[in-house]
RNA sequence: GGACAGGUGGCCGAGUGGUUGAAGGCACCGGUCUCGAAAACCGGCAUACCGGCAACGGUAUCGUGAGUUCGAAUCUCACCCUGUCCGCCA
């Protein structure tokens, strides 16, 4: 969400982020609608608020003279007069301020300077790890886990539908290897705290991180409850301290879980999603970070570093990926994503995306913090990324590690959590 | 799910219709004292919005939302949350 005085003083710079997303068509109605409403809202206001003034003063009056025993009459009904307008202002209001609070919500953030306008064909790689294997070169994901018995695709259709999995023996306990070596990683080597967190949030939660109101039917929700399931870890973390302030002293602060993310991904079927590659529920290691808003682009670059190491000690050659403005997500102001190849499919695959939200989150979610010395209560900088999803590593470790004969290697970060250092039919 | 008891500022905690934004304490900031620190003492210290270049003025906020009233932290209703007991239960 936007601050008011982004549409009051800012406006330029909130069209310029639109356009550069590619959205400028779509938002300059709204941000037009919003400047209007808000001049209409501050008359408003102002007209109210001397009501107010008045019947205060007069208020005062009656208590005085009934304090003293004397006739209040003339007051009261004067005070009474300005309470029927002053009904009659607020109902004037209402509207106008439930209509901007619903625009201001609706409009993504703005992407930071250095993050490149238009759509996706505008995305940078930044840097490249390792050398990916030949496409080609190993067999998709789906045959060789069929053939190891690690997934069981058709049971997990049977059991919840299309999009969902079951994972068997070697590979169920790969899932649990790799939440506990990136858990261990994050918070042993990076500071985080690790977290358990609810996997079912309420209505106030889904708006704090923003993908509600806009993206309700994206979300599967508990209605009896008005209940929503998390599509990312993302969303319990980032709003565990809403409507708190923090110390300056609490920041930066990193915390991670592991947890089942839930997409309902309608209309997304038939591309990239052989195999785990697109499903309605997965798991996934997130990490969030919070610090002051000067530290947000530093925090980003240290955020991605830290998903990086999970890559680099699965032995998983990658690129980093500077998302264009128009690939950007909606509460992130700049984005790296992180990719794998994979060589059965033939294609990179997403398995960490990295923002930095800015205050857009923060200021939904009405998260501060007290600057150092005292002052104002500042919107903190929220961040969060992948660390990683499971799926996709999943799958491009068997493809990347696998074998001429069909195992594969686990590399050395995974062999204490697995017991064994190939997995292989045998077993 | 049922019965009680509660929800007040960063924290604790007074306050049951009329200068209450709200006593007191803690924490924090500044000062006196001290070589320095602690202690003690003095002073300061909520948030948001509106108007104003500013000084400052105004409005609102005591879980949330309605209501009663000239006036609500205080009364009424609904809802949410917390605690205790009961029921149920992985």
């Amino acid at each position: 969400m936007h601050d008011l005085r982004m549409v009051r003083d800012q406006v330029d710079a909130l069209r310029e982020g639109m356009r550069r997303r590619g959205k400028l068509d779509q938002f300059a109605p709204v941000i037009d609608e919003a400047e209007a409403l808000d001049r209409e809202r501050r008359a408003a206001i102002t007209a109210v608020e001397e009501k107010k003034a008045q019947r205060n003063v007069l208020t005062q009056e009656v208590g005085r003279l009934k304090k003293a025993m004397a006739d209040a009459e003339a007051p009261m009904a004067a005070a009474r007069a300005l309470g029927d307008e002053i009904v009659a202002l607020e109902a004037r209001l209402a509207p106008t301020e439930a209509r901007l609070t619903e625009l201001l919500l609706d409009i993504p953030n703005i992407p930071l300077a250095d993050v490149p306008a238009g759509d996706e064909s505008h995305n940078r790689i930044v840097r490249e790890w390792g050398t990916p294997r030949a496409e080609g070169s190993a067999k998709p994901h789906w045959e060789v886990g069929a053939t190891l018995g690690l997934l069981d695709l058709e049971r997990g259709a049977k059991v919840a539908g299309s999009g969902f999995v079951v994972y068997r023996g070697a590979g169920a306990r790969l899932l649990r290897a790799l939440a506990n070596a990136m858990l261990d990683l994050h918070t042993g080597e990076f500071g985080y705290e690790e977290l358990w967190v609810p996997t079912l949030v309420n209505r106030a939660t889904m708006t704090g991180t923003g993908q509600l109101p806009k993206f309700e039917d994206d979300m599967y929700g508990v209605k009896d409850d008005d209940l929503f399931l998390i599509p990312t870890a993302e969303v319990p973390i980032t709003n565990l301290y809403r409507e708190e302030i923090l110390a300056a002293s609490d920041l930066p602060r990193g915390f991670t879980a592991m947890s089942a993310c839930f997409r309902r991904e309608a209309g997304s079927a038939g591309k990239d999603t052989r195999g785990v590659l697109r499903v309605h529920e997965f798991h996934k290691v997130e990490l969030v970070r919070y610090c002051e808003p000067e530290q947000g682009e530093a925090e980003l670059e240290r955020l991605v570093g830290h998903a990086e190491a999970v890559l680099q000690r699965l032995e998983l050659p990658y690129r980093v990926v500077l998302l264009a403005a128009g690939d950007t997500g909606f509460s992130s102001a700049k984005t790296y994503d992180l990719e794998v190849f994979s060589p059965g499919v033939g294609a990179w695959l997403e398995v960490s995306s990295c923002s930095v939200c800015t205050d857009f989150q923060a200021r939904r979610a009405n998260i501060r913090y007290r600057p150092e010395g005292g002052g104002k209560p500042r919107f903190v900088c929220t961040l969060n990324g992948s660390g990683l999803a499971f799926p996709r590593v999943f799958a491009a470790l068997l493809e990347h590690h696998q074998r001429p004969d069909g195992s594969v290697a686990l590399p050395a970060f995974l062999r204490p959590w697995m017991g064994r250092d190939v997995i292989d039919v045998a077993r």
